[in-house]
DNA sequence: CATATTATCAACCAATTGGTTGAATACGGG
DNA sequence: CCCGTATTCAACCAATTGGTTGATAATATG
């Protein structure tokens, strides 16, 4: 799991991650007041952290023995893109289809069909590390 | 991992299931025609194909021995809902800093400063289910 | 310098994940 | 009724994840 998207959205899965994303976005903390809230030892808080480091979504700073955790709110902008991205493509498909049928339905004996044609547009690279199956 | 949330970011985590939505925003599909692109087993597929069900990402309907598979668009909203949420939130933060610290550029003799004294706004409930350490 | 505070590293463990293979189910079509 | 197509179920496995405890590092302070 290298790439950056699903690191993020691999972050974001947890709960306790989220949370601390949320408390984030209102201020900036160490990790002891992160951990707080938590019934979790620190060790674990300070798991979490490196996993929402990794993903990019915040960065560290240091003051003295402190290691302040910022949270980088531009990785959201990735996210939001992807999603947006097939979000649209299917509400546009939807209209498409709703257009299609009242067509239909207004002209019952037009049958110039195109319907099912559509076939691949943006497919994400997928093609990264693929175990050799499926000729077995 | 039983909310809704956190089962739609753990399953968009995974680059071949993102591929899928990808492709389902173009199409509804079968199983078959799904897998077809990627080296591994129809069982694998079918597998991912649950966890995106499970998440609520896609649904599922019959025909005759096909599983035809489509995308449930309004799912995203929830995800665009949290993302943004914060996201505008560690803007404001952002900008609220730097109205102050324009301010006391501005005005370098005026001393009553609260910063540092936002705390706790937001925060998603995650009082599910901890286990009870760190009294340990 | 000795000590307390803040945080990370390391080794370990149970549960989950993503994959496999083999068997089973569900239908439609001779 | 048997067969092929489409899909899932079941048991298994290695890797990853989220947690633990104990030891270690970095820094401020009495």
């Amino acid at each position: 799991m290298t790439d950056q998207l699903s690191k993020v959205f691999a972050a974001l899965a947890d709960p306790t991650r989220r949370d601390m994303v949320a408390r984030l976005s209102v201020a900036d903390s160490t990790v002891n007041e992160l951990a707080e809230p938590y019934d979790v030892s620190l060790q674990a808080v300070s798991k979490h952290l490196k996993v929402l480091e990794d993903s990019g979504l915040v960065s560290r700073t240091r003051d003295a023995q402190r290691r302040p955790v910022h949270l980088e709110n531009n990785v959201f902008d990735l996210m939001t893109k992807w999603i947006e991205r097939y979000r649209q493509q299917a509400e546009e498909r939807y209209q498409r289809l709703d257009a299609v049928l009242e067509a239909m339905n207004a002209d019952e004996d037009a049958n110039g069909s195109d319907l099912g044609a559509a076939s691949a547009t943006g497919s994400e690279d997928t093609s990264t590390d693929r175990r050799s199956r499926k000729g077995a």
